[in-house]
DNA sequence: CCCATATATCTCAGTACTAAGAGATTCAGA
DNA sequence: TCTGAATCTCTTAGTACTGAGATATATGGG
């Protein structure tokens, strides 16, 4: 053993994204009010839970050769149907130049194609192909059992308790991100 | 009006990774178990309030001129002291080559230094320089707060129960995570 | 000591993305 | 009809990152 400290010894995905409150050997300061350090280990305990399941997520998406974002645009054609590149940028959370990329990817690997809007000549659909419909009723189900493995440390009924939790917590974020002036683009509504 | 949809008349965040299961408008197969279709909802849900909070969170970062890798690399540097750069990579959740590129801007900055670890030649540490302390001590109560704020929508109770709920959830995954033989390099836990 | 193996960081080429803005089209009002 | 603001997509330049492998160092067995 050379090091100092034993290397790779617990190579844990996140061992602190806030942090426990150590005896703060750099200098840190501590938070003293109980219920901002509640909802900073809330946030850190969210953080390394989505994580974990996000990894998951990649993981299986991966064995079909698609990466996140690639996987939510085919997603929403699939369960949507046709959307303006628009709405498969909000979809998809990218930048307009990133949809386009994205798109082109996909086109160039017959999976999506792109159609002309009629009554907008500005705007332009994608729609899956029927190779990309295809796959998806192929990988959909796979990925849906992978999701319900990766959920399955908690019950049925506490899924449904967390479900209800999570919706007031994301919807009261979202609210309060909405209203924030430092808003993107159409990005986070506006 | 002149498109067949209106746009950006509800421009939310995300209106559906996985998607509520309407008629299916491209043909899509439905999922008709119960306990995945629930799962999937969970996982849709945490998604969202995911989101909406890391947004809230990265809006806060900015106001300090930095990005999400950075501010996690100077709070784990604030909160444990001095990292092996190798740490500082699992932290950061980024790759060997993006940890090199990651420290160097902070070390521009003036945030950040390097010191040579006097046991492994090989080895080196990234230390938060007295500036960089300084702006962790006046950053992170803001950032608390904000994270406060972000988890507002539930009471402390609820936040206790869900950090709980959590918990397991992420345990869960993590192990399956790790478990999957396709785990790339050390992240992800080996 | 010398070699093989393991480890820690860094380099470099290439990929995915962002931000800003250009070009095309539509809409509302004068 | 014309004009200006708004909207939608695409282009471009630049940034942040990944993945493979190079470099340097450490460790343990022969």
């Amino acid at each position: 053993m050379a090091t100092t400290r034993k290397r790779s010894s617990k190579p844990r995905k996140t061992d602190g994204v806030i942090a426990r409150h150590t005896p703060s050997p750099g200098g840190a300061a501590p938070i003293d009010d109980p219920e901002t350090a509640t909802a900073l280990k809330l946030w850190l305990t969210m953080v390394r839970a989505y994580q974990s399941a996000a990894e998951l997520s990649r993981m299986d998406i991966a064995r079909h050769e698609l990466n996140p974002a690639e996987f939510a645009v085919m997603e929403a054609l699939y369960h949507k149907g046709p959307l303006l590149l628009g709405d498969v940028q909000r979809k998809a959370l990218v930048s307009s130049g990133g949809t386009t990329f994205l798109v082109d990817r996909l086109e160039k690997r017959g999976l999506v194609e792109r159609q002309s809007c009629p009554n907008d000549r500005r705007a332009r659909y994608a729609a899956l192909t029927r190779d990309g419909l295809g796959v998806m009723k192929k990988i959909f189900p796979v990925h849906a059992k992978a999701m319900r493995d990766a959920m399955a440390g908690l019950s049925p009924t506490e899924q449904k308790v967390m479900i209800g939790l999570l919706k007031r917590l994301g919807l009261a974020a979202a609210a309060r991100a909405s209203a924030d002036p430092k808003c993107r683009e159409g990005i986070g509504g506006g």
